[in-house]
RNA sequence: UCCCCGAUAGCUCAAUCGGUAGAGCGAGCGGCUGUUAACCGCUAGGUCGCAGGUUCGACCCCUGCUCGGGGAGCCA
């Protein structure tokens, strides 16, 4: 029997006779010759099989294998630079598990609620798969770094009976005639930990049953969350920072393959190293109303219509060379393909062109004590190469947990982090109150019943320190690093409003 | 909860002025010894989302509904 290795290792074995198991991802058959490209789950590897040097029945029972049949296939592995991976298969032998028909995902575009439907297959294809491996790696990386300072983890329970973030977002649920809810932040259990432990983290999943239905929202997502005792802002902002960059950096060393297969922004992600940019609240909003900011939006505008010009003009060319004829017809389909691109750019083109101005006029309207809405958000992450920290948000905008500045109590000692080039938000973190008088009359203020909060009131009277912490949301972070537009795209079963697929 | 857009073959899309539909992919068959979402030829595949209205005539215009996409508010 020959060896059984995995895509991965292909380059251990060159030259020898090895075997794979896998399943068919495509297939090219080209008469006396075909390509098989079969996928393992450790990576992709093209596959020649030439009639003559298998038996006749097994090559025509390849030529005629579905897409994501089972199979293994064994031969001499070499060196071959149009091979996806380098390195491809010279068929001797093969073996049929299951001969798949009509598999419904092609190799052609689908559109994204006929992906999700079949969400249990089109986990084979390539752009989850880099995007799943790459989710795993942030994990990992996450973990790890919070192992290395010494952090202990903390699993937080998911039903709770206090709210962190808001009560209309909470997800009820009947717990043997107590209604309690899923957890939406393990932050108010783990402050409790962090008095024992002093460094903690949990990671888990969280529920929010926000009406949100955007690109950049699930109702179901994961998030990390560490808790520092004795930590101020700038000790957390340093820690946020710390975390960003060693996330980072350990997908571009990992998973190049994947982000460039992806089409992820490489050179974007290089220039992720510290220091990040930090702008307090107050000089965000600066920015938001100053004349660099309007001059900003205008040029985007100017350079959004240069583009829908120069596609206009493509698309009236196209169209004129498909109305002269005399078109091979793979050119014709060519063009037409092309066409129906151009014109879901152009519609997405005008969008942003329609909201620009609008963004522009929010912004310049921005009056301190407002949150920064998501458009406000994009403006200041575009204007930076960097992500940005914005500190010292107006009270009113924030949880009631966080800590009033007493240098400036109109303002609260908290942060975000915005990703670059326009992402938004993927951190949302602050220094805790830590005095029990200024706590209680929070929550009194924000009509919640100081009861249920006993015990959390209690931690600020046997002996408070300050201390403070983040939530980094993981699929936000995915979606970045691989330029996913998607969110839903970056968890293996996505969870929206409304609706839930399998 | 609100605003905008859409629904045509299994999938992705087209159909000029209102005159009962057309490509590609996928499937099936055939051709091709180095392909790269291969290519070339043939075949099959449709209650144009649902209900009503206008009209001699509706995929096309109008109303309502259902489902989907994008965004706002809110957030990781």
């Amino acid at each position: 029997m020959t060896k059984r290795v995995r895509i991965a290792d292909l380059q251990n074995h060159l030259s020898q006779e090895v075997c794979l198991n896998g399943w068919l991802y495509n297939s090219r058959p080209s008469g006396k010759v075909q390509f098989l490209i079969v996928r393992d789950g450790t990576g992709f590897c093209q596959c020649v099989v030439e009639k003559g040097k298998i038996p006749d029945d097994l090559y025509e029972a390849l030529e005629h294998l579905g897409q994501e049949s089972s199979l293994s296939v064994a031969g001499i592995v070499r060196a071959e630079p149009r091979s996806p991976g380098g390195y491809e298969l010279l068929v001797a032998d093969a073996q049929i598990h299951q001969a798949a028909k009509d598999y419904p995902i092609t190799p052609k575009e689908h559109g994204i609620d006929f992906l999700l439907q079949n969400r249990h297959l089109h986990l084979r294809s390539r752009r989850p798969w880099c995007i799943g491996r790459i989710r795993h790696t942030v994990i990992d990386a996450i973990r790890r770094f919070f192992n290395d300072r010494g952090f202990i983890l903390v699993d937080t329970p998911i039903f709770t009976t206090i709210a962190g973030e808001g009560e209309q977002t909470l997800f009820e649920v009947d717990y043997f005639g107590q209604p309690l809810h899923l957890t939406q932040t393990g932050q108010l259990y783990l402050e409790s930990a962090a008095m024992s432990f002093g460094r903690v983290y949990c990671f888990g999943p969280t529920f929010r049953a926000e009406k949100s239905k955007t690109r950049r929202h699930l109702t179901e997502f994961w998030m990390v969350e560490p808790e520092v005792a004795y930590i101020d802002l700038n000790g957390l902002l340093e820690l946020a920072e710390g975390l960003v960059v060693s996330i980072v950096q350990r997908v571009l060393s990992d998973n190049r393959a994947e982000l460039e297969m992806l089409g992820a922004d490489i050179a974007g992600l290089e220039k992720v190293q510290p220091p990040f940019v930090r702008l307090t609240y107050t000089q965000a909003a600066e920015i938001l109303t100053s004349p660099a900011a309007q001059e900003f939006m205008k040029r985007q505008l100017s350079e959004f219509q240069a583009q829908k010009e120069a596609l206009e003009k493509e698309l009236t060319q196209l169209q004129e060379q498909e109305n002269k004829g005399g078109l091979k017809k793979w050119q014709q389909e060519k063009n037409a393909r092309r066409i129906v691109e151009i014109r879901s750019d152009l519609d997405e083109l005008e969008t942003k062109i329609q909201n620009n101005p609008k963004h522009a006029e929010l912004a310049a309207s921005f009056r301190w004590g407002k949150d920064l809405g998501g458009s406000d958000e994009t403006i200041l992450s575009l204007m930076h190469e960097k992500p940005v920290f914005v500190t010292h948000y107006p009270k009113e905008a924030k949880a009631f947990y966080m800590k009033a500045d007493r240098s400036n109590e109109r303002v609260v000692e908290n942060f975000d982090l915005l990703a670059p080039a326009g992402f938004g938000e993927i951190i949302g973190g602050s220094v805790r109150e830590d005095d029990y008088d200024r706590l209680l009359k929070r929550i009194q203020e924000e009509g919640y019943n100081p009861q249920t909060y006993w015990w959390y009131l209690d931690l600020r009277k046997y002996g408070s320190v300050p201390h403070g912490g983040f939530g980094l949301g993981v699929e936000r972070t995915v979606a970045w690093i691989t330029g996913e537009r998607h969110i839903r795209q970056c968890i293996a079963f996505p969870r929206l409003m409304d609706k839930v697929y399998l």
